[in-house]
DNA sequence: AGATGAATAGTCGGAATCGACTATTGTGTG
DNA sequence: CACACAATAGTCGATTCCGACTATTCATCT
């Protein structure tokens, strides 16, 4: 179970909903934080449903297609609860796939560097700017914090980069 | 074709070296900045073979127990340069699992909010000890760049959790 | 009326990953 | 000498995730 159980379950907490509102609202909101896939969802709502933690049921609203409403059940509260403060509390290993890209930055020319870590700085600058214009009060303090953090984390690493540009472009112009 | 690959591919680039020596040097070493368990390592190994980029033999040196070498292709090295570019030059998405804990923080009392954050300090201050003693020249700059960007991403993030818990406690002594 | 598209629900097979397990041989220790 | 342990090689089944695909119903447009 991990913490896109807890995503799943937090968003039903705060409103039953059915399957395609959530994959809506995660792609078009959440897309910069999670990366979890329609089908992905599905399943694991359909799981949640076998272990009790979600009540699933279609429903027939007016003479509209069937929805089947997803609503958090009593264990499932209890089970966001556990799940919430285990990703509170626990730091986890982040990967970096740069990193690994760093590791090997000496079989390459300081030139290609310069372009690539360009690149990369660029890239960076896009995440923030749509970090900073996310809007906030999403559904709480909650969210604007997530989206602090991954702001001053994007910036973070965006002044690391460029400052180790700086570093090997200096080394490519004299 | 992911980053683990860059990585294996990169260490044979280095060296030729056979399986178990590479899986006991990212345990060893780059636990921290890489989660690959030992048999993807070897189900890797293997397509790569498959694939070409890289060749397999099996050794009998003396008569110590049987060992099987692998070494870069050409078009492994080829491949490798290609990825490299690729990973430096993209930033991708990280996910911070914390950053769902985040979002649904208003479920949570206050003080229940400080204690998680206290243990997620503790273990980022774990985790920038560990950095900061990581002996630095491993195979070249680039590894200690690895090693450096790891460190500013941590501490950044330590210092947002910080003040993010001040928030909390001050809300909660009053 | 028929075509098209959006809202809604999935399903299914394949790839990736992992945990737990097995096998072989040399080396060192009691 | 016997036995355990380290070094080396995997294998295999379970689980997870995803991409591509299908199905249904209503609204809208021609």
């Amino acid at each position: 179970m991990d913490e896109r159980s807890l995503l799943l379950l937090g968003m039903l907490k705060s409103q039953s909903q059915h399957g395609y509102q959530i994959n809506e609202f995660i792609e078009k909101n959440l897309s910069r934080m999670v990366d979890m896939k329609r089908s992905t969802a599905y399943t694991l709502l359909e799981r949640l449903c076998d272990q009790g933690y979600v009540d699933g049921t279609m429903e027939q609203a007016g003479n509209r297609p069937q929805k089947k409403v997803y609503t958090i059940t009593p264990t499932g509260e209890q089970k966001f609860f556990e799940l919430l403060h285990e990703y509170l509390k626990h730091a986890g290993v982040i990967q970096f796939p740069f990193d690994i890209g760093l590791m090997f930055l000496d079989s390459l020319p300081d030139e290609d560097v310069s372009l690539c870590l360009q690149g990369h700085l660029q890239e960076l600058d896009r995440q923030i700017v749509g970090f900073e214009q996310t809007p906030r009060h999403g559904f709480g303090r909650g969210v604007d914090l997530a989206v602090e953090h991954r702001l001053i984390m994007s910036r973070a690493e965006r002044d690391w980069v460029a400052s180790i540009l700086q570093r090997f472009q200096s080394l490519t112009d004299e």
